[in-house]
DNA sequence: AGCAACTGGTTTTGATTCGAAACTTGGTTT
DNA sequence: AAACCAAGTTTCGAATCAAAACCAGTTGCT
């Protein structure tokens, strides 16, 4: 028994839903995005993003809740709260990255105000990028979902179109969806 | 005149509040996710994702609005409609493995169902990355956030460490919220 | 010491959104 | 025709969001 329960829901076990447990809320990414600008202090946000402050204060509480901020007291000015990112949540920059990326690419033309650069050379980066895990870069037509136990597999070929149906095939077809596009 | 206000605001001028118009409700990313999994009609998000119908219908007008999804009848049997990714909404790929592989690495560590694998030999992939122009792979530690009139510039170093203040300085340290890490 | 201003909240009160369940409309199966 | 199915829409109570007022330590000023 427990067999039958959540046909589908299989598909379900990745980390999506629980990055979006607290990154799915409505200024998180806002907030996130403040904090790797630089800014630190209740304020600072407040005046930056046109929240509202209760729904600042909670968000807030609710990021240090899941480690991405961590909240301690200023030294030299007792009123103050710093908020500063974790390392947990400074691993979200590629994230925020690439949606950025994406909002750029398709958003109305806007200039992004500040740009980031290479501190190396000082030039723009480049896309955020899905690497193989020998560094070539991987679009959606090189790629499968595949069931953990079938890692590795040399497939014959065969299977390679049959999977339509999810849940019961070994692998999915990712690049079905890129025909259409 | 017209200096005054908004004075922090020029820092947000980026494409990241076009991108969470969109995604950032509720339910757009594991619709997207199920989307990628080769979901493609009302019934199999509901199944799947456990979604009220009617958030589900207003979502996915949403996403279709925005061109994220195409909606299309079904040409054997006309009650069926196809949602299906159009290129703006397959680029979001990057995005979604970004999310997915944090919630991975800080959730709990359940093992993900649907691996991610490189079609070339079945290896899992790497993590979504940061490239340079050039291809390096860059960390927080690499960059830099600079006005757009400032990119390429060579700087004589003194700037590097003067960045504090928002706002006024050419260049913001982003390294700054990852020593505190 | 006394008082205004500042910082980071909490409370209160409406507006919006979410969610479960029932209902509708058109298409298909038998 | 009757039953059924896919994709919605409607209705209504619960949760969330937002604007504004209020509150409590801290600080600066005199």
């Amino acid at each position: 028994m427990g067999e039958i329960r959540e046909p589908l829901r299989e598909l379900t076990e990745c980390g999506l839903p629980q990055a979006l447990e607290v990154m799915g809320e409505r200024w998180s990414f806002m907030i996130l995005r403040a904090s790797f600008n630089g800014l630190h202090h209740f304020e600072e946000f407040l005046s930056e993003l046109g929240i509202a402050r209760n729904i600042l204060s909670n968000r807030l509480a609710k990021l240090v809740e899941h480690g991405i901020l961590k909240r301690e007291p200023c030294a030299d000015d007792r009123r103050k709260i710093e908020y500063r990112l974790t390392e947990k949540g400074s691993d979200l920059l590629p994230a925020m990255l690439a949606l950025r990326q994406w909002g750029q690419k398709y958003g109305s033309g806007a200039p992004e105000n500040p740009v980031l650069v290479d501190e190396r050379d000082r030039l723009p980066i480049g896309p955020v990028s899905i690497l193989a895990h020998d560094g070539r870069i991987l679009t959606l037509r090189d790629l499968w979902f595949v069931r953990p136990d079938k890692i590795g597999l040399r497939s014959d070929g065969t299977q390679a179109e049959a999977s339509a149906g999810l849940g019961r095939g070994d692998v999915i077809d990712l690049a079905a969806a890129k025909k259409t596009g």
